[in-house]
RNA sequence: GGCGGCAUAGCCAAGUGGUAAGGCAGAGGUCUGCAAAACCUCCAUCCUCCGGUUCAAAUCCGGAUGCCGCCUCCA
């Protein structure tokens, strides 16, 4: 598959470098806070990236960190009155329940930094021997950026033109304004580890290097994140690591776009964030899921309620397509008439075109064009008479089934069997609209019986009640149905 | 100020040189006691604007305008 290389401004093929398995990094969350619809855009675009790898056949060693010990959980912390640890525990915790809904697979190792405070210490005493780091009188450790001739390589700075942004802080000890903290020493109230500069706690950078070094050895296949870290959070892993090992840190570079409120970035700075769970509280975790894949990774994505509630409807069409599928190979009875070729064609192409699509940089929109593309032909010839139950209709709808399932191995849409995502859905539907329950029941009730009696007119009264109530009744061979207005 | 990205129909969104996928909404039709769903058909001669390269550009180059991001923690 090709993938957009940060660090080449350009998509390359991309194989792992060498006969193990894929090496693969992401920079996970900073455990100090509920995950935003961001947090889930990054988990669900990479997890649809390892995915992807091992449906190509390419096993993958998949890493994903947890940041625990850090300015953000001290200060939250300090101020809650909790213990720091406690503090992240329990929001890792809550990064679980909401990932695990969203279908987001389990990395090989979800390392924890305070668990590589070792590994971190030994990294940097190593940057100090070489010269690229320097320890100061107050205990903190700091790389020293200019001894680093490929700085700024991957987000295309030049150390010249930076000077004016950099700053030190009062206190700080810096050599040059560019130098970040490989080691900060203790400060009141702060968990700290012993070092050889004397108690104190990691960088954030740092970590980073550490981890996929130990877990994964360098250079790595592809190291992940979203946008935001490119720098200063990566172009600092870069120096740190290739400075002390002297190869290569990653050899690709993915980074994920935002998601954006009111066209502007979603972040917890700017106080503008949806929580996953606040979504939870209004739509199925899938359609969350489906609404993240339905654009590019890379692109911006607009959040509001309004999108996600038309990302519910496609959803909801792929589901129901996929429910008439079963039920219509559910019969025993098959004539023998073949598929004609036109159609066979034209599934072969929309299957090759949803495998194309996610070989062109994980391309999952275009991917999701190709799998409404299927369920339209599988309405197709469910509709026509001849070919519904025909061999080669069978032979159809069983290829677009298994299509439909593989998308859902891969993309986590749609993972489900339909009947129940259906039921789910009439369900969050309901709760969503604030649909009295017990007033449906009843005129469900009612309207039953006056189409048992042939007494139309009643029913298309209580139809119109029911519309009035948010509830849309359709009548079927086997009795009435209903569904929630959208 | 430095660096980078994006501008495609009413809305969302694919498409990086060969003549505009898909979704939502909308219109007509088949079906239906009436509806709904489903299916069929239609819905951008054109891709922000202005130049240029080319037999050929939404796609490449230059410029303009607008929006966004990074340069401080941030997925």
């Amino acid at each position: 598959m090709r993938l957009y290389n940060t660090l080449s401004h350009a998509k390359e093929d991309f194989a792992p470098a060498g006969p193990s398995a894929v090496k693969m990094y992401v920079c996970g969350i900073t455990a100090y806070d509920l995950c935003h619809i961001g947090h889930a855009r990054s988990a669900v675009v990479f997890d649809v990236l390892v995915r992807y790898l091992r449906y190509l056949g390419m096993p993958v060693t998949f890493v994903r960190n947890f940041t625990d010990v850090d300015d953000k959980i001290i200060n939250r912390a300090n101020r809650e009155g909790v213990a720091p640890e406690a503090l992240s525990a329990k929001y890792i915790e809550a990064f679980y329940e909401d990932m695990d809904r969203l279908g987001v697979l389990r990395a090989d190792f979800e390392p924890r930094a305070t668990e590589y405070i070792g590994e971190m210490v030994r990294l940097a005493e190593h940057l100090i021997a070489k010269g690229h780091a320097y320890a100061t009188p107050g205990g903190d450790v700091y790389f020293r950026v200019r001894s680093f001739a490929g700085y700024g390589k991957l987000s295309g700075r030049d150390v010249e033109d930076m000077r004016s942004g950099a700053r030190v802080a009062p206190g700080e000890e810096k050599e040059d304004p560019l130098d970040f903290a490989l080691w900060k020493a203790a400060k009141p109230g702060e968990p700290t580890w012993e070092s050889p500069w004397g108690p104190g706690r990691p960088g954030w950078h740092l970590e980073c290097s550490a981890m996929s070094e130990k877990l994964l050895g360098l250079p790595v296949d592809i190291h992940g994140g979203g946008q935001d870290l490119i720098f200063p959070h990566h172009e600092n892993e870069i120096a740190q690591s290739e400075a002390a090992a002297d190869k290569g840190f990653a050899r690709f570079w993915v980074h994920n776009g935002f998601v954006r409120i009111n066209a502007e970035k979603m972040s917890k700075s700017l106080g503008n964030f949806v929580t996953i769970r606040d979504i939870y509280a209004c739509f199925l975790p899938e359609t969350l899921r489906f609404f993240l894949l339905s654009s590019h990774y890379r692109s911006p994505l607009d959040y509001s309620a309004d999108a996600l509630a038309e990302a519910e409807k496609g959803l909801r069409r792929i589901y129901f397509a996929l429910a008439q599928i079963e039920e219509t190979l559910a019969a025993t009875k098959w004539s023998p008439s073949p598929l004609p070729k036109a159609l066979a064609e034209e599934f072969a192409s929309l299957r090759q075109g949803w495998r194309d699509s996610l070989d062109d940089d994980l391309n999952t929109a275009g991917a999701l064009g190709q799998i409404f593309g299927l369920a339209r032909l599988a309405g197709r010839v469910m509709d026509d008479k001849g070919l519904r139950k025909s061999e080669g209709g069978r032979e159809l709808l069983t290829g677009v089934r298994e299509a439909l399932r593989e998308c859902g191995g891969v993309l986590g849409v749609p993972a489900g069997e339909p009947a129940q995502f259906l039921d789910a859905l009439r369900e969050c539907r309901l709760n969503r609209q604030g649909v009295d329950k017990a007033k449906m029941e009843s005129l469900l009730a009612e309207r039953a019986a006056a189409r048992a009696a042939k007494d139309f007119a009643l029913s298309d009264t209580l139809r119109g009640d029911l519309e009035a109530l948010g509830v849309e009744v359709k009548d079927t061979p086997a009795g009435q149905t209903w569904d929630v207005v959208a």
